[in-house]
DNA sequence: GTCCCCGCTACACAGCTGTGTAGTAATCTG
DNA sequence: CAGATTACTACACAGCTGTGTAGCGGGGAC
C-alpha cells in the first residue's frame, strides 16, 4: 500500500478502471461534480456508461474513489518532494508537475463541492500550516485563522484558473502559464502589502466588528434602490 | 414554504421579480449555477416555476440579470465606500456587510462557473490591482501576474467558505466568522512569509521552468503504480 | 471439453431538468 | 363600464440524469 520496494511500479495503468478514474478526475475538476455526468465520463474513457457503474457502483462511490486516489497520490508526491528532498531535482519536479496540477485541481474542486474526504484534507493542511507558522515564530492573534485563510487563498488560484488564463493571456495549465502564476505567488508571499500601522488599524477595526453598534444585521442595505427591479419586459 | 425562520429579512416591499432574483443569487452562490434548479429558486422565492421564466425568459437570462444586478450593486457599494469615503463609517460598513457578502459570494461563484460578465469584472479587478501595485512602486518582474494571483487568492476565501467555517468552528458568513477571516487576511498581507533570498531562489527556479530539461511534459509520472487500480469488487 | 467468472455492452426505467402552452386572476387604460 | 395588458399558475413535453437488469464474449479452472 505504501512504499512498496519492488514490483510496485507496474506500467499497467492501462487498466480500464484506471482510465475511467482518470477521466472522472479530469471532468469532475473541469465542470464540477454535479454537471459532470457519468455518460460523459464513460465517453471520455472510451467505455460504456454501464461499465462505470460496474467498476465503481455509483457516482458517489466513483467520487470517493477519485478522492482516495488523488489524496493518496498527492501524499506520495509530497513525501517524495519534502521527505525525500527531491524538491531541487529539476527533472523530477518537471515530470511531476502535470500530474500534481491535475490532482490538485481535482481535490480543490472536490473540496469546494463538499467532499468529506477532501474537506478533512483541507483541515490537515490548515493544521500543518498552523504548525509551520508557529515554528516560524510568527506572532498573530489568531494563528489558525491565519493558516486557514492562507490555505483558502491558495485554493483560489486553482479554482480560478480559467479566469487567470484569460487575464494572463496564457493557459495556466501549461508550463509557461504555471510559471507566471508561480511568479505571482512568490511576489505575494515575499513582501508585505500593508504597513504595520495599517495592519494595527485594520485589526482594531476587526475587533470593533465583534460588537456591532446596533442590531443592524437585520436592516439590510440591499433593499434600497435597485436598478433592475422594475423592468417590466422579460424577453 | 418560506425558509426564513424569524422574519430574517426581505419583507413584502420587494417586487416579486426582485425576490426571485435574490433567491437565484442565493441558490446560485450556494450550489453553483448548474445544480441550482429553476424550480428550487421558484420555491425559495415562494412563486411558481413558470413565473421565473415569465420574468426572466430562461435560466441563462436569469443568470445574466443576476450578474448585472450584483455587479451594479457592488459597484455602487464600492463607490460609497471608497469615493464617498464611508469606509470609516462603522454603522454603514456594518449594515453593508451582509449584502456585500452575498453579492461577492455570488459574483465569485458566477465567475468560476464561466460567466462572461463576471469574468470581465475579474479582469478589471486585476487591472485596478495592477495600477495600485504600480502606484505603490512595488517592484516585480511580472506585475500583472502578481495582481492576478492576488485577486484569485481573494476569490478563494469566498469560494472555500464552507471549509473555512468547518476549520474555524464558526460560520464565516456571520459577523464573528467574518471577523476571523478578516484577521487572517490582514495577517497574510501585513508580513512576508518568505525571505528575499528564498524569493530569489524561487524566482530562479520558476525561470528555469520555462525551458524544461527534456520534453517530459508527455512523460507523465501519474502512470506509475497506483494503489486503487486493481481492486476487483465494485460494490 | 464444460463451466463459470469477469469485463463489458445495450437497453429500460423513473425522476428531474429546462422549456413551452393554455388558462385564470388582477390591474391598468380608455 | 369594456378591453387589454400584465402577473401568475397548472400542466405537458422532450431530453438528460443516475440507476437497474439482462445478456454477450473470452479466458482460466476443473
Amino acid at each position: 500500500m505504501a512504499l512498496d520496494p519492488a514490483g510496485d511500479r507496474a506500467p499497467e495503468d492501462l487498466t480500464t478502471r484506471a482510465r475511467i478514474r482518470d477521466a472522472a478526475i479530469r471532468l469532475f475538476a473541469e465542470r464540477g461534480i454535479g454537471p459532470a455526468t457519468i455518460r460523459d465520463i464513460a465517453k471520455a474513457a472510451g467505455v460504456s456508461s454501464g461499465l462505470v457503474r460496474h467498476h465503481f457502483g455509483s457516482k458517489e462511490a466513483l467520487r470517493d474513489a477519485c478522492d482516495a486516489y488523488a489524496m493518496d497520490r498527492m501524499n506520495r508526491l509530497w513525501e517524495q518532494m519534502f521527505a525525500e528532498g527531491r524538491l531541487a531535482d529539476q527533472a523530477f519536479m518537471g515530470s511531476v508537475h502535470p500530474t500534481a496540477m491535475r490532482l490538485q485541481n481535482y481535490l480543490v474542486r472536490s473540496m469546494m463541492d463538499g467532499s468529506d474526504a477532501a474537506s478533512s484534507m483541507f483541515e490537515s493542511m490548515v493544521e500543518v500550516g498552523e504548525q509551520f507558522l508557529a515554528a516560524q515564530k510568527v506572532e498573530s492573534a489568531d494563528l489558525r485563522a491565519y493558516s486557514a485563510v492562507l490555505c483558502a487563498m491558495q485554493m483560489g488560484v486553482f479554482l480560478m484558473h480559467d479566469q487567470l488564463s484569460r487575464v494572463l493571456g496564457v493557459d495556466v495549465r501549461t508550463r509557461a502559464g504555471y510559471a507566471r502564476t508561480s511568479s505571482g505567488f512568490v511576489d505575494v508571499f515575499s513582501r508585505p502589502l500593508i504597513t504595520p500601522e495599517q495592519a494595527a488599524q485594520l485589526h482594531a477595526a476587526v475587533d470593533r466588528m465583534h460588537v456591532p453598534p446596533s442590531d443592524s444585521d437585520a436592516q439590510d442595505v440591499a433593499t434600497e434602490g435597485a436598478v433592475h427591479d422594475d423592468r417590466r419586459d422579460s424577453r
